[in-house]
DNA sequence: GAAATCCTACTCGGATATGGAGTGTCCGAGTCTACGTGG
DNA sequence: CCACGTAGACTCGGACACTCCATATCCGAGTAGGATTTC
């Protein structure tokens, strides 16, 4: 899996508490990353539509929805895209034994498998929202979490 | 997801039918891939335990237990190594609102997502042997498969 | 005929090149803000 | 005092290098089997 999707999540409960857009430099500096590997990520965010992305002076990034309606498994899909790990190439149709065409109408045991597997581990994602991992923070730092990102996020920064 | 787990598989039913051992070139003519590829996956599955190398003239691999003590997930985790997909880098313990060692005890809810789908992932995976494939594969091939598949794998070729 | 020996051929195992995706960075296009100016 | 125009600076967006891992391959170490030779 991509390291950025870390990131990424981040950067969404970050924007959880903010008001107005902030930019992707404040951003990587609230995490300690580069700025410029973190703005492609927010790019890919912005592509899959979980972030709205401001121009001008006073941009920046800004959630479209509220957090509880944006899934840990759309930020994953934003960033590593939204296809499987696992991909079949059918080798039961190819060597000396191959399978005829017309018995291979459905996937095999290995790829339903693996398709399954993939689904629970989509649908393990698909339960947790950006507004629980913030209530997950605040719950380990203080309930004044996010208060203090709002303001730090908001203040001007010499 | 590493492609030669597929490859992986697909070997593990094969050996399934297997009597005497089965060299890595039969297998790969079996399935129509590259030989020296796939002597790597089989390589990586004897360093697992889960199949005996046998040297010599009429040498090869076997299984070393019954397949329906063999289980998806051991074979993908002898190709694609144990370790989780994801690694939390500990971005809450880093930048100007980092949060203090002493509350990072517990993984950080990100994390705790990450491994909760990466748990489930294994357990669908766990859940099915590599009898259970041999079986499906059987149903949609017909009865006689594992039969046919002995006798091309012990019959001699060319 | 049987046993010991040697040779051959075949097997696995690890060390070795290559390609592509992820990683990381940079500069240009676009736009909002703020200031200065004129009415 | 207000409206307008302009300049400026700051933002995102996409295009550009680099690195590391998965892919793909090869050759050497080791061994079982069989043929040969000898008793």
């Amino acid at each position: 899996m991509s390291g950025g999707v870390e990131w990424a999540l981040h950067c969404c409960v970050a924007l959880t508490a903010a008001t107005e857009p902030v930019p992707a430099v404040r951003l990587a500096e609230l995490h300690d990353v580069s700025p410029s590997y973190l703005a492609k990520q927010l790019q890919e965010l912005s592509r899959a539509g979980l972030v709205r992305s401001v121009q001008g002076k006073s941009g920046g990034y800004l959630l479209t929805r509220p957090a509880d309606q944006i899934t840990v498994l759309e930020v994953v899909e934003a960033i590593d895209g939204p296809s499987a790990a696992f991909v079949c190439t059918e080798v039961r149709q190819r060597g000396p034994l191959a399978a005829s065409p017309e018995s291979c109408t459905a996937p095999c045991g290995i790829a339903r498998v693996m398709y399954e597997a993939d689904h629970a581990w989509r649908q393990a994602l698909r339960r947790v929202t950006v507004a629980d991992l913030l209530a997950d923070a605040e719950r380990a730092q203080g309930p004044q979490l996010r208060d203090t990102l709002r303001g730090w996020l908001t203040s001007t920064h010499g």
